[in-house]
Parts: C-alpha cells; sequence; structure tokens
DNA sequence: CGAGAGGTCATAC
DNA sequence: CTAACGGTATGACCTCTCG
C-alpha cells in the first residue's frame, strides 16, 4: 500500500523566527526582507552565520561562514544575536498545529519534522490540498512560511522539499524522479557530504542520476555501507517509518564550548570541565538515565581536535562523578597545546529500574546524588543562576555551560519539544 | 579469531 | 564601521588487545 509522507520544512527557521517575534513586539523592519543574518559573536569567537535571510543568500552568504566572511560579501548586512527560547517556542506551536493533521509525526530537527498522512485521507483533504492547508495555517496563525515536499517516503519527501524555496509545496513521487532528483547536482542528495561526494566526483559521478544509475558494488567498495545507503536514496528507495522509535532513543548527551580565550592552564581547563559536566549531569538527570562512558574533546587553537574515552566499570550520574572521569580522561590527554574548545560527553544507559547494590556503592555517592537533586529542582524552579559551585564565584567561567546551536541543528532538543 | 574498548571519520542540521 | 571559523548526535569502521 502506498504511503503519503510529508516533509514540512521552515524556511529559513531561526531568522524567520526572529523576525516574526520583532514584529509582533513594534519592530518595522521584517528582517526576512532585507540581507540579514542570526549569527553568533565573534568576540567569544562564535562568529558564524546560524541562519540567512533569502535577500542575504543572494550575496552568496551561507550557514556556517564566518561573520567576516557574510560583511565581505554584504558590508550592509544586519546581524542579530540567537535567542533560542523563541525558537523553541514556535517549534513547539508548529509541532502542535501539525498534530491535527495526523498523530503520526516524527520530530526530526527543531525546524524540520515528518509526517505520516496516509491514513488521514479519508478523514481530511487529498493530500495536496493537506499541505496546502498546512502551510497557509502556519502562516496565518503563527507567521512564518515552509516548504512542503509530499511523496510516498521520507527520503523523497525530504528532498522535495528542498527544491525551491520559499513557501512552496513540491511533490516527488516515484514517478517524477528522473525528471525532477535526477539532473540535481549529487551533493544535493541527503546523505552525500563533502567527503562522498568528493570520492563520486572521481570516478565521474556527478549528478544524482549518474549516481542511482552506477554499479553498486562498485559504490560499495568506495563508500562502503554508506555507498549503498546513498545508491538507495538516490533511485528513491527508502522503507523507514515516520516516528520510528530507533531513532528517538536518547543514546548520548555532551555538552562542548569554544572558549573566548586560549586556555593554557590547568586550572582553567578544570573550571570549563565542571561546568560542562554540570550541563551534561543536569541533562542525564532530567532524562532519568545513566552514564556508562565518558568521552571528553580537546580541540586546540589548531583546530586539531582529540577525544579520550572511558567505558566505567560502575553507571555514574552525578555532577561530581562525570566532573571526576572528565578531569582523569583530560590529564592523560592534554599535550599543553593552548585549548580552544574542550567538550565533556556522556554515553547514556538505561536508568535500573531497582537500585543496583555494588560493593562501591557508599554514602558519599548516594549524598551526591541526593545533592545534585536538590540543586536539579531548585534551579528547575528558579532558574538557572539560583545558586553556584563555589569555583565559579570569581572569575569569567560560568557554571553551566549551555550549547549553542544553528538553524539545521537541535538533534537531540526533540525530547524536550 | 572474535569480542570489546578506544579512536577517527563522515554526516546532518 | 565592520567583527577570524559552532555545537550536538549518531553510526560506520578501523585498530588494538586479550583470552
Amino acid at each position: 500500500m502506498n504511503k503519503i509522507i510529508f516533509h514540512i520544512d521552515v524556511n529559513s527557521a531561526f531568522l524567520s523566527w526572529d523576525a516574526v517575534d520583532r514584529l509582533n513586539h513594534g519592530e518595522k523592519i521584517d528582517l526576512r526582507k532585507i540581507p540579514s543574518i542570526v549569527g553568533g559573536n565573534p568576540i567569544n569567537r562564535h562568529g558564524i552565520v546560524l541562519a540567512k535571510s533569502i535577500p542575504a543568500k543572494k550575496y552568496g552568504i551561507k550557514t556556517a561562514q564566518t561573520l567576516v566572511e557574510a560583511y565581505r560579501l554584504c558590508p550592509n548586512l544586519v546581524s542579530v544575536p540567537p535567542r533560542y527560547h523563541i525558537y523553541t517556542k514556535a517549534s513547539r506551536a508548529m509541532m502542535k498545529l501539525l498534530r491535527e493533521y495526523s498523530p503520526n509525526i516524527e520530530i526530526y530537527s527543531i525546524d524540520e519534522c515528518f509526517l505520516d498522512y496516509t491514513n488521514m485521507k479519508k478523514l481530511f483533504a487529498s493530500p495536496i490540498e493537506a499541505a496546502y492547508m498546512i502551510k497557509k495555517r502556519l502562516y496565518d496563525e503563527l507567521g512564518f512560511t515552509v516548504n512542503v515536499g509530499v511523496s510516498s517516503n521520507k527520503i523523497l519527501a525530504k528532498m522535495a522539499s528542498d527544491f525551491l524555496k520559499p513557501d512552496r509545496v513540491h511533490t516527488l513521487f516515484i514517478d517524477e524522479i528522473e525528471e525532477k532528483m535526477w539532473p540535481l547536482d549529487v551533493s544535493k542528495l541527503f546523505m552525500a557530504g563533502r567527503s562522498s561526494v568528493k570520492k563520486l566526483r572521481k570516478y565521474g559521478i556527478n549528478t544524482i542520476g549518474e549516481l542511482a544509475k552506477s554499479d553498486l558494488s562498485f559504490l560499495k567498495h568506495i563508500l562502503k555501507s554508506h555507498g549503498e545507503l546513498i545508491y538507495n536514496f538516490a533511485n528513491g528507495i527508502d522503507d523507514s517509518k515516520v516516528g520510528d522509535l530507533k531513532y528517538s532513543l536518547i543514546k548520548s548527551i555532551g555538552n562542548s564550548t569554544t572558549i573566548s580565550y586560549d586556555v593554557t592552564s590547568e586550572e582553567d581547563a578544570y573550571k570549563y570541565l565542571l561546568s560542562l559536566s554540570e550541563s551534561v549531569g543536569m541533562r542525564l538527570r532530567a532524562v532519568e538515565k545513566r552514564a556508562k562512558v565518558v568521552v571528553i574533546t580537546i580541540k586546540t587553537n589548531e583546530f586539531i581536535v582529540s577525544q579520550k574515552q572511558k567505558k566505567l566499570f560502575e553507571t555514574i550520574v552525578s555532577t561530581n562523578e562525570i566532573y571526576r572521569e572528565a578531569k582523569r580522561l583530560f590529564d592523560l590527554l592534554w599535550d599543553k597545546k593552548p585549548i580552544r574548545l574542550l567538550g565533556v560527553r556522556v554515553v547514556t544507559t538505561e536508568k535500573e529500574p531497582f537500585k543496583q547494590l555494588s560493593f562501591f556503592e557508599n554514602k558519599k555517592e548516594i549524598k551526591l546524588e541526593k545533592l545534585d537533586n536538590t540543586l536539579d529542582e531548585l534551579r528547575e524552579k528558579y532558574g538557572k543562576d539560583i545558586i553556584l559551585r563555589a569555583t565559579f564565584l570569581r572569575g569569567k567561567v560560568k557554571p553551566i555551560t549551555g550549547g549553542v546551536s544553528s538553524e539545521d541543528d537541535y538533534p537531540k532538543m526533540r525530547s524536550q519539544l
């Protein structure tokens, strides 16, 4: 039985949402109509483009470019700082509206989702009518435009929503693949990234059509299993289901931050590790999981990234335990080169249904967990700034490190939406 | 030789 | 008037080690 799948994608999400909020607060200028971006702060070395308006795009400005490059391309560019709270709210409102059209929704990122319309055909309008209705309602009620891709599976719906923007509905059914998708450059294909594309071009594969018609065993030879994946995608083959639980389980939680200066002292590095451990720990506890592996990342001022990880003998959950492991790994990994970025990540495990008894379970650990739970509750109730560890009383390091992401981002924030 | 640990790479948004 | 390069998650795969 043929399915009907929608992929809904907000046009210039962060920028649109920021623009709408500004208009709602009486601002006269619509950021969407001028060359503008949502951008980080270069002073903190976070200076990249997170989202761009369509006029800005016409200057050649691209997501993830540095602000310096962006200004070079368009000297009168307007840049506004990101406001994640607003984007999260807008996203929630969108997903809520979309749920009226089908209970089967997969939130893919903060501004994108898949919707299985298959069983709704009889209840509501035809798929195309429904797609236009969704688009119109989002604009009328929430003030921003989206692209809707309509097809019989997820990959094709996703490819379709990427066609001409903004404010469009596109179909890409099986019989349209040859005409609409195969002429496109191979880099436009979902999952064909820089490295794969480079290899494909080397062998004269430049369009999606050429990829679709090339030899599968050869692709597997040069790209391993990824070759088969993109071969299938190029042929419109994808049997994954909307909202497949496989993809919604949280497998790891991490935090990393580019620091506004190069860290050269152990003391400073430790403070950042504690701050990162705190935010990771809070999130870990919020989803009621425990950690079985701790990973740390160091990026040097020369952009060289290295990681070190340790599988733990016992699962852990408190900030202090995460910090302890992070610090240990740091001491093993750090070669004293100036540090630009530090990261802490934990691989999660399901919380044990009942308390596991162990030789090593001691009063101190239970105390730590109690302390963390109390801190989490206080912060939940009164805000993150209500309490902080004494280490952070003086100095420039924030007690909790928050994430910064681009509009295309937020894979793991799904659960919060 | 197979399993597990650790490390790197690629990809997405 | 123009500012120097993000953050998070996942999976594949390679290598090493150990029994």
